[in-house]
DNA sequence: AGAGGCCTTTACGCCGGCTTTACGCAACGA
DNA sequence: TCGTTGCGTAAAGCCGGCGTAAAGGCCTCT
C-alpha cells in the first residue's frame, strides 16, 4: 500500500550539491520533503526505497547515461520524471521524453517555472486515479482514498476522531502505535498526556467494529506503550 | 464513447494560419490527424465536437485569453494540452501550467522537440480509457460538456455557483471532497473558512436534486471533513 | 424604472460529537 | 491481603457543526 500521506517526497538527482542546497529550502517552502541521490545507482535504489511522488532528473550523472537512468525507472514505475539538465540539444530532450520523461527543463531554470512545471507533473498521477489503497484484515476493509470503511461488507459510519485514530492505525498496521503518537496526531501536542481519550475512543471503535476488548482479533492492546492494529491478511 | 480507432487528431488552436500551414505536413507525416481552430470559443466547440486527444494551444488569441481558454476546458475535459506561445514571461508558463497546461513550448520551436513534447503528453493519457464526459448516478446526470444537469428526465436549472460545486463533487465523484477544497475552488483561497456558504449552497442543490438531507441519496455529509457524490455504478 | 435572479449574510433550532466524570475490573507488587 | 495502576465501559452536559429559512443588496435584462 501506497500510503501516501503527509509531505510530499521529491526526489532531486544531480551529482553538484550546490544544485541539492539550492533546491532544498524552495522545495522545503511549498512543503514538498526532498530525497537526494548523486548519482544514477542512487537514484534508482532511492526511487525504490522511498517511494516518491516525483522526480527531478539532472542528465549528467557520473556512473550512469540519464537516459538509461530514465529507461531504467520507466521498467517499473509510472513516477513523473521532470529532467533538469544543461544540454540544450534537441536530439537530447526528443531522446529523453521519448525513453519516458514527463517534461524537460534547461539550466539554467526560473524557480517559478520549475515549481509550476513540478506541479503539472504531480498532477497527472493524481488524476490517473491509480489503485485505490485499500487496507484489509479480516472481514475490515478501510479505503484511505473514498474514507470509507467497510465492516463484513457493511459500511460504518466513523466520527472524525473515530476516523483519524483508525487512519493512523491503519498507517502502521502490524505495528505498535504509542499512546503519545495516537494523542499527538489526533488530539494535538497539547493533550499527549489524556489517555483516557484513547480508551473512550479505542472503545467506540472496538464496538463499531464489532471487536471484543476481552478477546480483540481486530485491535490489540499493549499495555502501558499503545495499540496495534493486526495486518493479517 | 470516445471510439479512439484511426488517427490521433490533434486540435491546433492558433489565429495566425502560416502556423497551422507550417505545422499541418509535419503532423501528417507523424500519422495524426490535424484538427484547425483559430479563436477560442472555436476551440473550445472543436474540442468538444471532434474529441481530439491533444491540444496544441496558442495563448495570443483574439477572442479569449489563453489562460482562460484552458480552464474552460479543463471543467470538463483531461485532454492533454501543450501550450505553444511566443511570451516568454515566466509568469504566463506558471499561469497556463497552474490552470491546468501539461507542457509549455516557447515560439520558435524546433519541431522535432515539439513532436516528442507531443508524444510525451499522449503518454499520460494513454492508458485512461475512455472517460464517459456524462455523469450518472441514480436518475442523476449531469453532462459536464453541455453544462447540463438532469433529474430523472427532467433538465434542472442550477445558478453558477450551484453548478461549479456540483461539478467538483462529479470530478471527485465516490471520494470525499474537503470543505477547503470546495470553498477554495468555487469561492476563492480568501474564502476557505466561510463553510456557511457550503451549508447554503448544499442545501440549495439537494433541494434542486430532491435530496433530503436527513436520508441523503446523493450528496452525502461527512461531518467535519466535507461532502460525497455517491458513485453508485 | 422595475423585475427577477443570484449572492451574501443573519438568525435559529436541532442533533451529534467531544469532553468529562464516575465506576468496575484485572494485573501487579508490597 | 491490600493498595496501586492502567484499562474498559457507561453516561451526562456542553458546545459546535449542520440544515433551513429569510432578508437585503447587487447585478443584469427588459
Amino acid at each position: 500500500m501506497t500510503g501516501d500521506k503527509g509531505p510530499i517526497r521529491v526526489l532531486v538527482v544531480d551529482d553538484e550539491p550546490q544544485i541539492r542546497r539550492f533546491l532544498r529550502p524552495s522545495l522545503a517552502a511549498q512543503g514538498y520533503e526532498m530525497i537526494e541521490a548523486a548519482s544514477g545507482t542512487e537514484a534508482l535504489a532511492r526511487a525504490s526505497d522511498r517511494a516518491p511522488q516525483v522526480i527531478l532528473l539532472d542528465l549528467g550523472l557520473p556512473d550512469m547515461d540519464g537516459v538509461s537512468v530514465i529507461r531504467a525507472l520507466r521498467e517499473w514505475t509510472e513516477t513523473p520524471i521532470v529532467v533538469l539538465s544543461v544540454r540544450s540539444r534537441e536530439t537530447d530532450k526528443i531522446a529523453a521524453l521519448d525513453a519516458g520523461a514527463d517534461d524537460y527543463v534547461e539550466k539554467p531554470f526560473a524557480m517559478g517555472e520549475l515549481l509550476a512545471r513540478l506541479r503539472a507533473a504531480l498532477r497527472h498521477r493524481l488524476r490517473q486515479g491509480g489503485e485505490a489503497p485499500v487496507f484489509h484484515s479480516g472481514d475490515l476493509a478501510v479505503d484511505l482514498v473514498r474514507r470509507e470503511v467497510n465492516k463484513a461488507g457493511q459500511s460504518v459510519k466513523l466520527s472524525p476522531k473515530e476516523y483519524d485514530l483508525l487512519r493512523l492505525l491503519v498507517q502502521h498496521a502490524g505495528k505498535v502505535v504509542t499512546q503519545r503518537q495516537l494523542l499527538e496526531q489526533v488530539w494535538g501536542p497539547a493533550h499527549v498526556e489524556d489517555t483516557q481519550y484513547l480508551r473512550v475512543y479505542i472503545g467506540q471503535l472496538r464496538q463499531k467494529l464489532g471487536d471484543d476488548a476481552t478477546h480483540p482479533a481486530l485491535i490489540l492492546t499493549e499495555p502501558g506503550v499503545g495499540y496495534r492494529l493486526v495486518s493479517e491478511a
